[in-house]
RNA sequence: GCGGUCGUAGCUCAAUUGGAUAGAGCAACAGGCUACGAACUUGUAGGUUGGGGGUUCGAGUCCCUCCGACCGCACCA
């Protein structure tokens, strides 16, 4: 077990501490509602943590924020378990920083010691929370921009579960629009010309490579029979045989891509189980539908829409619109919060989604991340990434050519809102010195180290899985990464809550960075039994926070490299 | 034309959502291994955050206005 001395009890954690600094203030200025949270420190030359709350305070107060600090500092100081705590308190330039007792950061070691991978989890919240991302047309193979979508909607599905929400994850398949009689039309055309070259692609059709294997197929098992079929019909069936295949492909390489679903829903199914026509008369029971020109109309502009949309065609037929009306209320079914990635193309939806909200009595329940493009060069050339193109780069290729690990890191590594050049031929030369090498360096290098240790000094290492012998620590690099191993649950916690998983990336090289500080100035496995005892510990709890941050972004910690 | 997103070091990107002297990696330059992995590390240099105005104790972040890039503006999906 692992012992509590009387000094470690009477620590306060960081919650505890922000709370009673806040009754300082409160005791000081009651009129006020001051609210007390600690963060790192912007700089280590003023301390461990800080809080801002003086400024908030300034208006009521009537005072210089400086001063104001000076005050709470006075105050909840006078506390026994603050000052057991806290080793240095100062205000700079208004800013409280407090400057922690070592035994509250060698505390965090013997968590994570305690915890392991699920150190940093946050308390079940109930929030449900249903993530689509990736969706994708079956009519092609995914494409490097599902590739980043994947990569971050994965990670945030992964983070927020970590940090206790109740997480649900979805694709959509697009298979009831015109797009599929296209497909069929395409398939059809690449058979017909299996037997005569000359035969022609339809205009509308999807020119890439990659439906001659599916007509190859058709052909191998049915011959030339569908050559004696009416084209309607024979693209009838190649559309459902085409659609079949391209979906599941789409999941093999999602999948290889370490992302998996709970659900991918089939549009089609959703109109044969009558779910479209339900959501239509819903809607039309609240009375937020009307008639005009033949056709049916939501009012979008409620929400600030700039014109209303088409629900129902005049000739009967639902819309896109529809579609998503309706599956939009099934999510609703399963899930408080409903969160969509979709392309900069799609940011029209947010004032449709908007009006559903607002009609389903759950305003603010649908919400829209908008991932930005990725613009694809080789070299100087700029690559069109449109299907219609016909000039594809798949993402199984971009798998193939820098591995799983690296792309997913890279991907996740840019925040959404940030359109990203991805240079083709830069990447396999880049995939040396690709960051996520850097931290999975860290990791191996940790393992290597416990390996050895196993060897030359067995029973500190036993020791330090115990959590035993943490007080050691005093040095400026221990401290300081096992102040960085604390920042992992509120990162977590900070990535879900702002949909930010590049956090993630950051804080990830931000551990190996001290870590490999902390390598460099203090040697673990030493003549001294104490400190090699206390360091070994430190090197496993970063060892365990580090696989587990990589995990999130669903990227492996080696253990040699 | 209307609307949306974005513009930060030579390059690729951060900045905990309004907080302290705007930070990392790559590239450049100068150092550090006869002990645990040098795929590492220490330092130097690099900026009027596209321009201008405004809001306030305080702005890369919010508002207005120009400039530039991308994307939308369907009874397509």
């Amino acid at each position: 077990m692992n012992p509590i001395t009387t000094e470690e009890s009477a620590l306060l954690s960081l919650d505890e501490l922000a709370a009673r600094f806040g009754a300082a203030a409160r005791a000081l200025w009651p009129d006020a509602d001051p609210v007390v949270q600690f963060e790192p420190a912007r700089r280590p030359e003023f301390g461990d943590v800080a809080t801002n709350v003086a400024f908030g305070l300034a208006r009521v107060a009537r005072k210089k924020p400086q001063d104001i600090g000076g005050e709470i500092i006075a105050r909840a100081m006078e506390d026994d378990r603050v000052r057991a705590t806290v080793s240095q308190a100062t205000a700079i330039a208004g800013f409280i920083n407090l400057t922690l007792q070592p035994a509250f950061w060698q505390r965090v070691v013997g968590d994570v010691l305690r915890e392991g991978d699920a150190y940093g989890r946050g308390n079940p919240n109930r929030e449900r929370v249903s993530l689509e991302f990736g969706s994708a047309n079956p009519t092609g193979p995914l494409v490097i921009v599902q590739g980043r979508t994947l990569s971050i909607g994965d990670t945030l599905a992964r983070a927020m579960r970590h940090a206790g929400y109740d997480v649900f994850t979805e694709w959509i398949i697009n298979d009831a629009g015109s797009q599929i009689g296209a497909l069929g039309r395409s398939v059809y055309a690449r058979y017909r010309q299996l037997f005569d070259s000359a035969f022609p692609f339809p205009d509308d059709g999807y020119p890439g490579d990659y439906l001659i294997p599916l007509a190859e197929s058709l052909r191998a098992r049915d011959g030339d029979r569908w050559l004696h079929v009416p084209e309607a019909e024979a693209s009838e069936v190649f559309a459902g045989f085409a659609r079949d295949a391209i979906v599941a492909e789409q999941q093999a390489v999602a999948r290889r891509f370490g992302v998996e679903y709970d659900l991918w829903q089939s549009e089609q199914a959703l109109h044969d189980a009558g779910t479209i026509e339900r959501g239509i008369q819903r809607l039309r029971e609240m009375g937020v539908l009307y008639e005009k020109d033949g056709a049916t109309w939501l009012r979008t502009t409620d929400a600030g829409d700039d014109e209303d949309r088409v629900v129902v065609r005049s000739d009967g037929r639902p819309t896109y619109f529809a579609n998503d009306i309706a599956y939009h209320y099934e999510k609703l079914q399963r899930a408080d919060h409903v969160i969509d990635f979709l392309g900069p193309d799609h940011h029209g939806y947010v004032k449709r989604l908007d009006t559903l909200a607002n009609a389903y009595g759950k305003p603010g329940a649908f919400e829209v991340v908008i991932v930005q493009q990725i613009t694809l060069k080789r070299g100087d050339e700029i690559l069109s990434m449109s299907k219609r193109a016909g000039q594809l780069v798949t993402l199984a290729e971009v798998i193939d050519e820098v591995g799983v690990d690296a792309a997913r890191f890279f991907f996740v590594m840019l925040s959404t809102d940030q359109p990203l050049t991805f240079d083709l031929e830069l990447a396999k030369r880049q995939s040396s010195d690709n960051p996520v090498f850097y931290v999975q360096y860290g990791h191996a290098r940790i393992a290597s180290v416990l390996r050895k240790a196993r060897e030359s000094h067995a029973a500190q290492l036993a020791a330090a899985e115990r959590g035993e012998g943490l007080a050691a620590l005093a040095e400026p690099a221990e401290l300081a990464l096992a102040r960085r191993l604390a920042e992992f649950g509120p990162t977590v916690a900070g990535v879900a809550r702002a949909r930010a998983p590049h956090r993630l990336t950051k804080y990830a090289r931000d551990v190996a960075s001290d870590f490999h500080q902390f390598y460099d100035a203090c040697r673990v496995l030493g003549d001294d039994p104490a400190v090699t005892t206390a360091r070994l510990g430190l090197a496993i709890a970063t060892g365990t926070v580090l696989a587990t941050t990589l995990a999130l972004c669903r990227v492996s910690a080696p253990d040699a490299m």
